[in-house]
DNA sequence: ATAGATTTGTCATACATTGACAAGTCAATC
DNA sequence: GATTGACTTGTCAATGTATGACAAATCTAT
């Protein structure tokens, strides 16, 4: 649960036929915290993912959303009773954030 | 912008004339951090959510979720315009996960 | 002006995260 | 079955972030 980007890097790394210690070198990082990216067992760091996307060629946008949605998975995971409704109150939130920005009420 | 759930214990405390230094008793913790979680400035940890509930006589999921919600906005709320696509997503995984569990299949 | 309530600012420390490394497994090749 | 290369696992010090405690300021009402 919640590791859709590091699933998803690790497809694209594969498609391309590049070596962890490629993408890693990229990245700056060994190649042990690569892998514990990829399976999930350690979350990359947000600034990572403009590297991730330039070296897999992936769009940074796409990588982005992934990787926040698998924060959010993370957060709720030990509560998904009100994992749905949360979200709901925060999708609202949000919404409303933006909303006022646009009229400058905010 | 992520700030219900201090906004909203603070109005269930004062809706019960109760004082910072009450509820923070009962929370063992001082008035400037319960304070600093009414106005959003700190956190409150999860761990204290059932406290307030009981204290503020509140529904403790409903803080919960309202606790949660907060956290997901905070998590989003640089990359607005990707947020809704990855609360999308992150829905998705729960929903999958959720079903996932009742068919046995993980 | 005084007292009580709340807020602001600062700081040491506890806590979690990160990166680096050594050592391990696994698969293919010779 | 030994060697090589790719990847994984485990550990640990270093770094960063969050927390709680405190002093002091501000606000509000009398």
């Amino acid at each position: 649960m919640g590791k859709q980007f590091g699933a998803t890097i690790k497809k694209l790394r594969q498609a391309k036929h590049l070596l962890q210690r490629q993408v890693a070198g990229h990245l700056q990082i060994d190649t042990p915290m690569l892998s514990k990216i990829e399976r999930g067992e350690r979350k990359a760091k947000k600034e990572q993912i403009p590297a991730f996307a330039e070296i897999l060629k992936a769009d940074k946008e796409a990588l982005l959303t992934l990787w926040l949605a698998d924060q959010i998975t993370e957060l709720v995971q030990d509560d998904e009773s009100l994992a749905l409704r949360a979200m709901q109150v925060a999708e609202d939130e949000v919404k409303y954030s933006i909303a006022s920005r646009k009229t400058d009420k905010q």
